[in-house]
DNA sequence: TTATTAAATAGGAATTATTATTGTTTAATA
DNA sequence: TATTAAACAATAATAATTCCTATTTAATAA
């Protein structure tokens, strides 16, 4: 994900009737500059450098109110503790079970395939809104990119 | 996910080296039966009854330790929190938004086209598991059916 | 069947993660 | 500039999980 100015972060906030402060602003940030879906801890020592004060039940609950007006997402894990992303753009999951990272995979063609897989798909009671994938997988070498071309 | 007997599920726990104790029975039974993988409350509420003794901190010890021999899988979620299931089979999960519920949902056809499309895929320092859907869906009507066919 | 022993367990303290509460502050608007 | 509803701080409360230590027990050998 591309990171995005101040400016057009103000103006994604407001645009949904929040009030656009300077701490819903670096939450973002901080979020958008987090490579690894980060936990509310990993986002608090990311801020409190520029905002010392910032109070956690007040980050929790941002955290809760950027997501519930869809500007970040929460992303899955079996961790037990909450992670997020600010990346709306559709795109899977690879899990890292050797180092705990969760890594974006985009991949248009395959989102093709399986949308058009499920077009032919009788759906009973059932409305599907999205479909991605969740990948399983070791990283090979710690200190070298991964990629699937 | 068919039940299991007793017998077999002492033999699966012995097998892996565990000793096949009667909360390690009970809480693989609990996880085989309740449909919604379950948290850790939700066990502990299904194994209460008969083993009222049970105490909190050896059953997040036994699911932990399931777990880790493969007996029992985490499964993915947003909330914050540990759901397990017992079901090792290959299969994907419907995230139920409106009802919280995650719904199992086995495709083989599926299964091989995706085997098939990363199977001509490089990939670098990148070692694949497993790959599964994430299917993001509403519950349409909650005392009706759940269907894909 | 008995003795042994490493593993399993209870019980609850400790820690971590998150939510709730209440008074204070502030961004946006008129 | 004044107003006000929303945002915030601070922290208590709650929920979820891990840690610790003494006790119990399943499995095995004899």
């Amino acid at each position: 994900m591309n990171l995005i100015s101040v400016t057009d972060i103000k103006h994604k906030i407001s645009s949904v009737g929040l009030k656009a402060t300077s701490q819903r602003i670096a939450i973002y940030q901080a979020v958008m500059k987090l490579k690894n879906h980060p936990t509310v801890e990993m986002i608090l020592e990311e801020i409190s450098p520029l905002h010392p004060s910032i109070s956690v039940g007040t980050l929790y609950k941002n955290l809760e109110t950027l997501v519930e007006v869809s500007l970040l997402e929460k992303v899955k894990s079996e961790e037990g503790n909450y992670r997020f992303e600010a990346n709306l753009d559709k795109h899977n999951h690879i899990y890292c079970s050797n180092t705990k990272e969760i890594i974006d995979y985009q991949d248009d063609e395959l989102d093709l395939i399986l949308f058009e897989y499920f077009k032919k798909k009788k759906l009973k009671n059932l409305k599907i809104n999205d479909i991605r994938l969740q990948i399983s997988a070791e990283r090979l070498n710690i200190n070298k990119e991964i990629s699937i071309q």
